[in-house]
DNA sequence: CAAAAGAGTGAATCCACGA
DNA sequence: GTCGTGGATTCACTCTTTT
């Protein structure tokens, strides 16, 4: 593709365009997440995952109770002064990260108690719109060694669009088919990351503390984007993202400083293989469907002018016009307009679904008339 | 009791003191939260639970696919003209809050995701030390009606203490047994509000919109107060933390600005009857509870042998022995031995806890058989 | 009377597109 | 921008009515 040398908007055509991001797809950027997002142009990236530091405050080790020294995360890139300095740091990346989104752009953002309040209350107050907040439940989660709490079940997650008025992506009916047709609910379950998924060096040690399951990452991807979509990871660790977003056809970009997650990462996302194309098909929505107008099943003859539509308990009925718009003679009152405003008539309704709410008469009974729909739309497309 | 003349401390012999605690025990104090919690003298109680307005911004209309009309939240009470406002708002609370917390004080507040955020930062900006988020699952959540997001089917808790170096009270034990004798989890499942528990109006209409279940403030008490402790809830709305703490041999002090919701409070509360104070002692030590074979309920005669026990659903029927042997007979087929094995044969598994497996026959319905072994563990410890 | 069918409802930031 | 219209969209549970 060759560049762009026209500016696509005024604002950045006031600095020097940066770089395009087709230069970034599928590689991780080396450094410090606000600077290497700086890096890339504005508006181009379909959805941000991040995985910040959680800003834990352990009091010295932590001990099990038979004395093993708990690995927990007391890295350096884990401490922060007080909450002033973490709030600044989150306010950066975050508005980094909303200025390289696309309009109708998503953001995921996971933590725990520590931090994911002032992350969200970070991401409301730069004008994300919160969609969800989702809560990862741990089937096997660390026990409270001393009782002196609740054991730490679950992670937050908060999804938001970059505005109040972003047309986000949401592949509502594929979660709704994976989920044994019941709506996906904002509470998910899944183990930790453990066993083989685990990134561990040479001497058996994890390579990352806070290494993410790629299922939560599967489910996320899946959830909100498409494709071929650019997905960008500011924290990218061990790789997590860029593993998930390559198996299932959307690109990746990685933020990361630390030369030796960028190493693990690297060797890990070289080994994922693709899932063929036709495997990514999901679920398709009824809304993305072509639209079909009335008056086409009647050019199509398949209902002829004057022929009668019922309700399905067959209390109401209509006759249908050459134009498509239907006759209801209720008493003395008259209706007529679209399949959809006499359905809502009849019924005293706001609103209705004619395709749904009509039915024609045929041999076995009552069909409603969005079969006649169907039947069009499968001769468009064969 | 006489009125304290002597200051308990120098901070508070410094002003007017204001009334004694024991004036305000379980009573609702009239008035805006705020105005009516400066009326408290300082480091009073041992509890605050909070459900305060959660700022729900919704927009217009919500109707179900067969058009009926949702009942959403459209209280003043939930109207704020921005974030500013609500957070200084929820500074101000909170700030009263921990100044009426004892030392060792500790506080719940729940909200969504549309505040619980701001709510959070607000709690460590203020110098509590949360313990743990809690999420409270609901098993009947209403459904998301147009398909554009995930069903919202949680509300976070947060759980602070007064400050970190608070001594908190934790009863883990108790939790835990009652949890199967696992650790209580950060995620908590209960039904919402509905049926006989949610208070309606003589026309049948929800007299408070956002009515919290009894058993979500049970387990909350249970977990995190001791008999005796004062709590404090300063959106008092319908009285549920009332009602569960007069159950629960707990103190109440509520704030409502509302007389509705004040009147249908005291009607409420008004027929709660406390559990008897036998029943409130929770699991004392961290010792294992003191083994009670079933043969001791029947020498204790709180079975005699003969009687018959069920399962839940009333399917098995068996009866009791003299030794504490159970007997069943399905068809040709005899089995008898432990309340476990014979348990775990009339349903073909493994293994079964006999204890909640069986159920005798009260005037009230069946109850496990394991309120007898309560009632003995108890008996021996008194 | 029991069982089945129907109606009602819950803290909800709940549509997309073209004229 | 607004406005009008096509047409997509629900789960678990309680209580009432009908069979």
């Amino acid at each position: 593709m060759p560049a762009n040398k026209k500016p696509k908007t005024k604002s950045a055509a006031k600095k020097a365009e940066p770089a395009n991001i087709e230069t970034f797809l599928d590689t991780i950027v080396t450094g410090d997440c606000i600077a290497a997002m700086k890096k890339l142009p504005n508006a181009s990236v379909d959805l941000v995952f991040a995985d910040p530091p959680y800003n834990l405050q352990l009091g010295g080790d932590l001990t099990r109770p038979d004395n093993s020294r708990v690995d927990g995360v007391d890295d350096d890139w884990d401490k922060f002064e007080n909450f002033k300095a973490y709030d600044s740091f989150t306010r950066a990346w975050l508005a980094e990260a909303r200025r390289v989104l696309k309009p109708d752009g998503a953001i995921w953002v996971i933590g725990s108690y520590h931090n994911i309040f002032r992350v969200g209350a970070a991401v409301q107050d730069l004008g994300f719109w919160i969609l969800n907040d989702v809560i990862w439940r741990k089937s096997n989660p660390m026990p409270n060694f001393r009782g002196t709490r609740l054991t730490n079940a679950h992670e937050t997650l908060i999804w938001a669009a970059k505005s109040e008025k972003s047309k986000y992506t949401f592949n509502y009916r594929a979660l709704k088919t994976g989920n044994d047709d019941l709506q996906m609910r904002s509470d998910w379950e899944f183990p930790i990351c453990t066993g083989a998924e685990r990134i561990k060096g040479e001497d058996g040690a994890k390579t990352h503390p806070t290494q993410k399951p790629e299922s939560l990452l599967y489910r996320i991807l899946i959830a909100s984007t498409k494709p071929g979509d650019v997905v960008l990871d500011p924290f990218f660790g061990s790789g997590t993202t860029g593993a998930a977003a390559k198996f299932l056809g959307r690109h990746y970009i990685g933020c990361e400083r630390d030369k030796a997650y960028i190493a693990a990462a690297k060797k890990r996302i070289a080994r994922v293989k693709p899932l063929p194309e036709e495997e990514l098909q999901t679920q398709p929505s009824p809304r993305a469907a072509p639209r079909v107008p009335f008056g086409q099943v009647i050019e199509t003859k398949l209902i002829k002018p004057g022929a009668k539509l019922y309700s399905r308990n067959k209390n109401t009925c209509a006759k249908v016009r050459a134009d498509g718009s239907l006759y209801v003679k209720d008493g003395d009152v008259e209706i007529q307009g679209s399949i959809h405003k006499v359905g809502a008539a009849v019924q005293n309704a706001q609103a209705c679904n004619g395709w749904t709410y009509w039915h024609y008469e045929e041999k076995t009974g009552l069909k409603p008339i969005d079969f006649l729909r169907d039947k069009i739309r499968k001769q468009m497309a064969g």
